[in-house]
DNA sequence: CTGTATCCTTGGCGATACTG
DNA sequence: CAGTATCGCCAAGGATACAG
């Protein structure tokens, strides 16, 4: 119901950090990934669950509508006899791609480093 | 103590994903502007403290502890007389800097576009 | 097919105070 | 200066089952 919050909550909000206001949009668990997988084409929402396994539909459903209440993505509900949504991404969430693509880079140069993965 | 774990936590740990795996390193509350604030030239840990205003010195210390665990950061103890610690990126650190600065980047766009903040 | 409802667990995060 | 000790919190994430 009502929001309670008993402190400040961040006693000083970093308005001036881009690098804090961006995690924001790719913090979220899977939120890197659903970026990634719909940032050539829409895709609906089994697939994505297939792209991205071990998530559950609770949290992944969750997560997508976060992402749509922040304009990442949009949900289009098709008007087909199964019901059939397709997700894709806002010009906001395509601004989002150069980022996941570096740390994709990132990701399999450190691969090949075999620095993760040895934990 | 013990560590109980009554299921299986992440059924299929996604080894084949790139991504997810450089996301667990930038995926700390305050890691990237660490990181941000290393990428040129090794800093104390006041410093940092200063630099990113809002964190406590124990959260910030354990984050620094885990960068250091995960091998992103060195941790090099001064001998001087009031003990100065330094903190500076390691190799594998060099290698996360492209995509903080892409995040970066697309966080300016952000800004610009008035996409962040209008929360 | 596409989600919601319910319940539970965890650990990251935060504040304050204190120490070598 | 550079941390640790202790405590609390609570939101995000997860499992499972059910529903339109």
């Amino acid at each position: 119901m009502a929001v309670k919050r008993r402190k400040s909550r961040v006693p000083p909000p970093p308005s001036g950090c881009p690098l804090t206001a961006c995690m924001k949009f790719l913090g979220g668990a899977w939120t890197p990934n659903v970026i990634w997988y719909l940032r050539s084409e829409p895709r609906r929402f089994s697939e994505l669950m297939a792209d991205i396994p071990g998530v559950s539909p609770k949290v992944f459903s969750a997560r997508l509508k976060s992402l749509e209440k922040d304009g990442i993505v949009i949900r289009r509900v098709m008007p087909t006899s199964p019901p059939t949504v397709e997700y894709s991404l806002t010009n906001l969430g395509q601004e989002l791609t150069p980022a996941i693509e570096a740390i994709v880079q990132v990701g399999h140069k450190l691969k090949r480093m075999r620095a993760v993965g040895m934990e």
